[in-house]
DNA sequence: TCCATACTTCGACCGTAGCCGAAGCATCTC
DNA sequence: GAGATGCTTCGGCTACGGTCGAAGTATGGA
């Protein structure tokens, strides 16, 4: 016994309701304040205080203190990854908590996941990536193609930015929703911040879905293409 | 809020660290019992039988009843994913918890994660594979090639029975010890037990770590040799 | 300077969950 | 059948962690 790394203190920070709370609504990338993240977790500022610095303190999170503000943001993908595979196990076994309105539709068209896009839409850009030849899906990881380079030039995407960093350029996320993988990586965040700064697309106040323009959606949709069977 | 898949109850099962402690020792692969994971969580047979109890509710575990005997195993790679991926974590942040051993230095040097090989030799026989044109690391997924399929039936393993199965055959998981990746999948797995069924190497009882004879770690270092660089 | 806003700290309350001793089933061995 | 072994259930104790009200600190704006 005793061996190798403690799992049951992160798991103990995960485990509290309110805080499960607080970082799901992180894992939409975004950095939240104390008061924002209280509203989440159902919870009044003193409670969400003590959760926070808890956080902070076991190394999940990271706080900017902006005017009388502060910030919080996952520490960085390493804290993304568990949860985001703890999201997997649990829409496996059913364990959902939809109160079943408006946004769950919206969020299982389109979402945010860390940095990059999920959901249907998330799901159906990577095959339309895949069965162009962009990315080639191997094994299963994903890697960059000479004619995908070519494609996210066009739309506007600098690789040669991209591959400078450390960070993994394509990276497949198992999506909770959709049960499939979509792109995630430097790529995948390039891809989504693009679909902003053209307008296509914007986020939610208050949740992780991707609210695409009329416009948007029409561009989006011809860009990545599903090969659709003939007959109907 | 309320959106999504309810990551806090499985947060809260593994938070408790009699629980985190039997959790990773059934990441070892080996169905253990009632009495065992006692042993392995510090506590008394009743209490035992209380956090199995949840942890089966939870859906985590799978029990088997033999004899008057209770095994159980990790429900399926779901579970073990959340917490490999946690101990990446608490890893990455240095929150170990050994008991500095001499079980430790046999656990980084090769030890079971899951179903396949891990530690200081799961890394090396990755890094030689990729050498050697075997297997391609792609992005960060991996992939077998052609040379690696011959490779692989000289070594007395059946590629094509292991394509069979729907279970992805190359699978990169990232090693807490090592902090680098190594090869899962079935064809890791596939991998680890031949080496048992050669002798080269044998479990020990109660730990995770993998035993080498002197035999068999000549063998197995002839077999995935590490390009040394010229000078000493 | 004065007030509003954002957040933290303190202190007290309370429920839950972990823990074990003792007793109760179930299964195997002889 | 008697006894040993593996495990579960019950009951009661205890402690820890989550919760909030109230008061305190920092920042921004008028």
């Amino acid at each position: 016994m005793k061996e190798g790394p403690d799992i049951a203190q992160i798991g103990a920070l995960i485990g509290d309701p309110a805080r499960a709370n607080m970082l799901a609504a992180l894992t939409g990338g975004k950095a939240l304040t104390a008061t924002e993240l209280a509203a989440v977790g159902g919870i009044t500022l003193q409670t969400a205080s003590a959760h926070l610095a808890k956080l902070e303190a076991g190394g999940l999170l990271l706080p900017r203190k902006q005017g009388r503000h502060r910030y919080f943001t996952l520490a960085d993908e390493t804290v993304a990854r568990p949860i985001e595979s703890m999201m997997g196990f649990a829409a496996s076994r059913g364990h959902l908590r939809h109160q079943p309105g408006p946004k769950e539709p919206a969020l299982r068209k389109a979402r945010i996941c860390y940095d990059h896009l999920a959901g249907d839409y998330g799901v159906r850009m990577l095959d339309s990536l895949v069965a162009r030849g962009a990315i080639d899906a191997v094994g299963d990881g994903l890697a960059l193609t000479a004619k995908g380079e070519e494609t996210f030039q066009c739309i506007g995407i600098n690789v040669a930015d991209l591959k400078a960093s450390r960070r993994p350029l394509c990276r497949s996320c198992l999506d909770w929703s959709e049960r499939r993988a979509h792109l995630a990586g430097s790529l995948g965040k390039a891809l989504l911040v693009n679909f902003f700064d053209k307008g296509w697309a914007r986020r939610t106040a208050g949740s992780r879905s991707v609210i695409f323009s009329p416009e948007g959606e029409r561009q989006f949709l011809a860009l990545f293409p599903v090969e659709t069977p003939v007959a109907a």
